[in-house]
DNA sequence: ATTATCTATAGATCTATAGATAATGC
DNA sequence: ATTATCTATAGATCTATAGATAATGC
């Protein structure tokens, strides 16, 4: 079992001890999280990631009991940034259908904006698509917001969500093999496509996958 | 380099030597599909997976150069099943909305009828979502000759594709977590909103979804 | 005689840990 | 004095191959 330190706190709360902790733990983290990016997780040795890492071989088990402890952490640690990121494009909107319009989009142009997160999303989305922490549950409460308003129509609101989610991972993956097919237009289609699923007549889906983005993505 | 039989025939054609080497490959092919379906599959190491075959360790190396070959191999195998067993309930339907509403319906209920193939398309799915072999050109066709008769309505035919495939998977996803939602009725659920993505009315969307699929399964 | 399979093993990793070193706290 | 990191390494895999054995062809 790895060491606490004596008193946890925000990564850069603490004393020096404490920050540099952090920073090894941050430094594996990164690393593990470009080695999922790349699809090269499953082959990475310890050592390679702690070279990646430019850290210590021994230091792993300071901070990790084993490459899939290390590997999950990555994971829950890039869909806690996609989240943030998501919330700061649609937290602050009300429409149901404009929330997921906006998060679809920001979705795909990761892709461009973030690269490394949207890989990590595309390999390892599927998953976590029903997590009970994250973004899948309030998805959730945004469809059944949705529905209870009379603006999306679905039956069992866990099916809807399957669908949504899948439909965005798989964009992802057609935007990562044909390179060509990308960019605004793309997710303003799949914005659309998903609107139209959830219960908007075609006309409505379109006008508001077009809307303009509540807020520019921030990297 | 694994050596090739003097001539390559069906798998029950040759001689008896070219069917016993036939068994062996396709025994550990089943063990890798078996493995595959359990996410057992990055532990394993061709030790036990030969175990699993019940085949001498060193045949491996008469049939696969590495791990990976395996299991790639047995990807493609067991999406090839996957494929027949579609074309078995869709291959003679017409309508494009009926074809997608019975392989929809058909590959929910495979978490059923097909556990270990509906294991297999869940975790390996996504990355043939757009290959050029297989299910995906029949899907885009179908999509596009939806398009082309009016029946669709869809701007670019390969993201409905990637919305439609991951979509699919997403469901195959929730009622691998969630078991008590599952069957029929979730099937024709996923069915009907992917009838409304492609663009169906509603109404239609929900009626074409629930009418008898043209053949049951067979296992 | 030919071919595939099986057994045994060398050599190459790879993991986990022990103990030394470096950084910081008090 | 305390704690994290780093280096070195023992022991445990794991892969790939060589050579023996068994099955079949002709």
């Amino acid at each position: 079992m790895p060491d606490q330190p004596r008193e946890s706190r925000g990564s850069h709360a603490g004393n020096r001890f404490d920050r540099r902790r952090a920073r090894t733990r941050s430094a594996l983290i990164s690393a593990a999280r470009a080695l999922l990016a790349e699809g090269a997780a499953a082959e990475a040795s310890i050592q390679e990631i702690a070279d990646r890492a430019d850290v210590g071989f021994g230091s792993f088990y300071n901070h990790f009991e084993s490459k899939s402890a290390l590997f999950d952490t990555a994971v829950m640690d890039a869909l806690d940034e996609y989240g943030q990121l998501i919330d700061a494009v649609a937290g602050g909107v009300e429409d149901p259908a404009e929330v997921f319009s906006a998060s679809v989009r920001m979705t795909i142009r990761m892709m461009e904006t973030h690269p490394e997160l949207a890989q990590v999303l595309r390999r390892r989305g599927i998953e976590q698509l029903h997590a009970d922490a994250g973004l899948a549950p309030r998805a959730l409460r945004d469809i059944e917001k949705g529905v209870a308003t009379g603006r999306f129509s679905v039956e069992d609101p866990r099916i809807a969500l399957s669908a949504v989610g899948g439909s965005i991972l798989g964009l992802l993956q057609l935007e990562s093999v044909r390179p060509d097919i990308s960019g605004p237009d793309a997710a303003e289609q799949l914005a659309a496509l998903i609107l139209r699923m959830l219960g908007l007549p075609p006309g409505e889906a379109r006008e508001v996958a077009r809307r303009p983005l509540p807020l520019e993505p921030r990297g």
